[in-house]
DNA sequence: CAGCATCCCTTAAGATACTG
DNA sequence: CAGTATCTTAAGGGATGCTG
């Protein structure tokens, strides 16, 4: 078969590539849902520990963003027979598979914020 | 100085490792600025080229977050003198610096893709 | 070609109050 | 404690049309 007679200029075979990025990037859509992966990166949490290290988040985005991990498989919740009834969140090991995205995040943000401060006193 | 009496359990000393992220997100905010970034992290693009890559952004998107990308060094915009008008974008040294977390979100995406599709065909 | 101006609309997300 | 329900708002983003 003969290759199309309009062949297009670099038809960008970056574009799965580019998918890839979306698919991370739904994964991750909202306004917090970095930073709960991020918290629980470091140690299970209870819904009300969550909402203190996470800070500014209010009960309604907290338990809507961790329905959305938990049914991409990131988290696992756990609800414990305690006399008040306690609910934990742990990153599954899929969750722990996203680390990487989350610490790149972290790592970047932490010399830009040097980098932005440096320049602030540099002037 | 004593320390204080109510101490808080787990003060939580990831905050500012929460923060970096933040920081992060707050730059690649706005649905099209990771996809941007991704295509450039493999060469310098002209504006329509850019419209084409990045499926379904509109020309209003594309201007407002590259503006938003220049503001923050990450990316470089360059006039050519041309009959008509053309404008090369490209990443600058300081833009290169974050793809760590593109390629994070690229890699992650992509065999997330793959495990999401083999489940459905495992069913 | 590159990109601004305008209008419009959906949706994310905050505040508040209530339940098992 | 761990959420849900409801209301309301701000804003992100799309479509269209125009300009240098």
């Amino acid at each position: 078969m003969a290759k199309k007679e309009t062949i297009e200029k670099t038809p960008v075979d970056c574009i799965p590539h580019l998918k890839a990025i979306q698919d991370t990037q739904d994964i991750l859509s909202g306004k917090w849902k970095v930073l709960i992966i991020g918290s629980l990166a470091f140690s299970k949490k209870r819904y009300m520990e969550l909402q203190r290290v996470v800070e500014g988040i209010g009960p309604k985005m907290l338990s809507k963003e961790l329905q959305e991990l938990e049914i991409n498989g990131l988290v696992r919740r756990t609800v414990l027979e305690s006399k008040p009834v306690t609910v934990e969140y742990e990153l599954t090991a899929y969750g722990h598979t996203i680390k990487p995205v989350i610490d790149a995040m972290a790592s970047w943000g932490k010399q830009h914020r040097e980098k932005v401060i440096s320049e602030i006193k540099g002037k």
